[in-house]
DNA sequence: CCCTGATTCGC
DNA sequence: GCGAATCAGG
């Protein structure tokens, strides 16, 4: 595969959009993230854009050279829904999950296990706002589609058509992404203390 | 271990 | 210019 305009273009908004250079190669096709990489930086936008690079004397060592995309991100891209087929002309009973804490206004199948419901009470508001944010993110994985290292946290109502899986990557062992695993595990009450 | 981007260097 | 191999970090 060769690098026509139109895949640049494509490698160009996916790398504006904050994608991972994996990520761009899947859409690709037919390249590695390695080439991706190479071509981010052959194009001169490994770094945000607008900024020029502060002049780096040869002579500077510069051992901290961290131009991490992710700090150069401005702002996250709306949800665009672009791979996702979501055709169904089905009636939105429930809506849109509103994203945020696995809820279940809805019908509950009696026996059905529900979604890992965090203790509902005190959760950091942070690690909310955190999972409100990355579930616009999130791949919206099936059951099928789960693998031992997409997070399994499950957004929607099990009962309607509208469920999926967060699907990002988890990081370690766990079975969740970074940030559900901050409402997941949440660290033991605050019992003043039971000393053994 | 999984992932990320960064760099090098033969092609 | 390209990208695999490698490096460096989380």
């Amino acid at each position: 595969m060769s690098w026509t305009d139109e895949r640049v273009e494509l490698l160009k908004k996916m790398w504006t959009e904050g994608q991972s250079a994996s990520q761009i190669a899947k859409e690709l096709g037919g390249v590695t993230r390695n080439a991706v990489i190479g071509k981010v930086h052959r194009l001169g936008l490994s770094n945000r854009s607008g900024g020029q690079a502060p002049a780096a004397p040869a002579s500077a060592p510069k051992a901290e050279a961290k131009p991490k995309p992710a700090a150069a991100r401005p702002a996250p891209e709306p949800a665009r829904a672009a791979e996702v087929e979501d055709d169904d002309d089905e009636p939105r009973t429930t809506s849109a999950a509103p994203a945020g804490v696995p809820s279940r206004k809805a019908i509950v199948p009696a026996g059905q296990p529900l979604p890992p419901q965090p203790s509902a009470n005190e959760i950091s508001p942070e690690a909310l706002a955190k999972v409100n944010e990355i579930e616009k993110k999130a791949k919206k994985l099936t059951l099928m589609e789960l693998t031992e290292r997409t997070c399994k946290w499950p957004v929607g109502d099990p009962a309607t058509e509208k469920f999926w899986f967060c699907g990002l990557p988890v990081q370690a062992g766990k079975p969740y992404c970074e940030a559900h695993v901050g409402v997941a595990f949440q660290p033991m009450s605050s019992r003043r203390d039971r000393r053994r």
